[in-house]
RNA sequence: CGGGAGGUAGUUCAGCCCGGUUAGAAUACCUGGUUUGGGACCAGGGGGUCGCUGGUUCGAAUCCAGUCCUCCCGACCA
């Protein structure tokens, strides 16, 4: 158990929460680096634009992971894997999807280096071993996908298929950004095969449900489910259906996607089938993923500026609890009496840690413990002991109480609920709070610029307002909430006539 | 690809404008001791091709040219 948390000695507290929090871009961006690198979860890769996932960082991605996939296998779904190349005739098949990724693409052409006579000790890629046909490194994996679901469906008995794959997927972006846009990321995607549209229209729906339902109740981040505009659409997708939420610096981020395809790529990979009636016809497809991209949103929504601050469903590690002794004979005594709330609390399915380390003194643990997001420090001394009591810190408040040890692993586990409840409380305040209704040009700049968050605003509804909009401002539309009251109204841009507002917002 | 900042000890940085002892600080690390209820204290110690290449100079971390890399902002995006 020791050591997997990462913990850093040789930084000071001063050294690394140098920023506050604040609407400042630099400021904030630092602020979201100091975390994300001392709290223990990344660290730059040498590879360019890529990440190095930490122990402690994969931990907790272990336990997001662990969660959906269990709610994908309750809905039905199976994992399976898919090649991480994708030959380039493959990959144009479906356009707007080719089209989509294009400018992004890591692109292998070679598959052979050998030394070089020029510069002894060194490699070039040998121009005698070019590929007959370039592979590219998946972006996402409809294709490789189609092109094996072919093979796979001839009849409407051969559907759905509901299949799900972990996997890393690479982008190229212009620029990179830890856990929010790196060049390489893992995620999952999802992609099902249906008889009917109405089945397909359904899985992408419930898909975008079960990520709401992870989103607010495991991450405690409150989203807001919506439908993309035609814009900001996933290329090759009929429609997309998305989760947005807001950061504490007032900007939004798309938390995760469930897309329903159509029969775009069933058409551009030729999958047909027969329905009952012995007729043919395309397959109706969805795709759907999150990715790393929760880590960052996670850290963005909860922390501070003492650091990390972890949900207690997902936090890889729950309970830390750290003795206070002078001396060997007061160290055994304490460790008896921690040693049994430790089973008890494992018994009850607690991460717990027994931080006896002797190297490290209280006062450092305590402050580690917090930079990592720990939801509950306990520390127990000897005069706790004497009041058969010990000292519960909770990470969300920093509120300290004393508590009696008697059924502490009980008060305990029930405390692990409330500080869950209690983020997604503070947070949907804060996101609720940050919702603001505009209906004129002058007040949405000023709202965008002053206050940020969620703008509530009627749109003609067509792409050019959309695009001027952004040029003008930088804000996109976010989504069209599901279940949107309807309303009439006059776009803010142009004036014409609108039957509901949308949600507008500058996004990372 | 455009704009900005930067690359000096494990880490964060000072020194550079105005060239000149053995390149500094804090922190981390090692040894010994005292400590342990919020990032301990005392004493001692180790650690650097100052990003790289070239130039100017008696002399370059410092000036000049080139080059590579990183971070931040913008365009692109999950």
């Amino acid at each position: 158990m020791s050591g997997w948390c990462g913990a850093r000695p040789e930084a000071s507290k001063k050294q690394i929460m140098s920023k506050a929090i604040t609407s400042r871009a630099e400021d904030y961006s630092q602020w979201y680096n100091d975390l994300v690198l001392k709290g223990g979860l990344a660290d730059y890769s040498a590879v360019r634009g890529c990440m190095v996932i930490k122990p402690y960082g994969y931990a907790l991605w272990e336990n997001m992971r662990d969660v959906l996939d269990r709610m994908f296998k309750e809905t039905g779904h199976v994992n399976a894997y898919f090649p991480l190349f994708v030959p380039k005739s493959l990959f144009e098949a479906e356009e707007k999807n080719a089209e989509g990724f294009a400018k992004e693409c890591a692109v292998v052409t070679h598959y052979r280096l050998k030394t070089d006579p020029q510069n002894k000790g060194k490699l070039i890629v040998d121009p005698e071993a070019k590929l007959e046909e370039e592979l590219v490194v998946r972006p996402t994996s409809e294709a490789i996908i189609w092109n094996t679901y072919k093979g796979w469906i001839q009849s409407y008995r051969d559907l759905p298929i509901l299949v799900n794959q972990w996997a890393n997927v690479v982008r190229w972006e212009m620029r990179t950004r830890l856990f929010l846009r790196t060049a390489e990321f893992l995620w999952q995607e999802g992609h099902t095969a249906h008889a009917t549209r109405d089945e397909a229209v359904a899985e992408a729906r419930q898909m975008l449900e079960v990520y709401a339902d992870f989103a607010e109740n495991y991450m405690a981040v409150p989203v807001i489910k919506g439908v993309k505009s035609e814009n900001e659409r996933f290329a090759g997708a009929d429609d997309t259906y998305c989760i947005e939420a807001l950061m504490q610096d007032g900007k939004a981020l798309q938390a995760g996607t469930s897309h329903f395809l159509g029969q775009n790529f069933a058409k551009a990979f030729d999958v047909k089938f027969s329905d009952r009636n012995n007729t043919l016809d395309y397959v109706w497809a969805t795709s759907w993923g999150v990715t790393t991209r929760l880590i960052g949103a996670l850290v963005m929504v909860h922390s501070d500026d003492d650091g990390l601050v972890l949900p207690p469903r997902i936090a890889p590690l729950q309970v830390v609890i750290v003795p206070i002794y002078k001396g060997p004979e007061q160290k055994a005594v304490i460790d008896t009496r921690v040693n049994e709330l430790v089973k008890l609390l494992k018994l009850a399915g607690v991460r717990v840690k027994y931080d006896d380390n002797d190297n490290a003194r209280p006062g450092w643990k305590f402050a580690e413990y917090e930079l990592q997001g720990v939801p509950v420090r306990i520390a127990i001394g000897s005069r706790d002991l004497e009041n058969n009591v010990a000292e519960v810190a909770r990470r969300d408040t920093k509120e300290k109480k004393s508590i009696s040890l008697d059924g502490l692993d009980k008060t305990i586990v029930s405390l692990l609920a409330e500080i869950q409840e209690n983020l997604l409380r503070r947070a949907t305040e804060f996101r609720d709070k940050n919702i603001t209704p505009v209906d004129t040009w002058e007040e949405f700049v000023k709202v965008l610029d002053e206050k940020g968050g969620f703008i509530a605003a009627h749109w003609d509804g067509t792409g050019e307002t959309e695009e001027q909009i952004k040029e003008r401002t930088k804000a996109t539309i976010r989504c069209i909430p599901l279940e949107n009251k309807m309303e009439a109204g006059k776009c803010i841009l142009t004036g014409k006539p609108s039957t509901q507002r949308v949600l507008f917002a500058r996004a990372y």
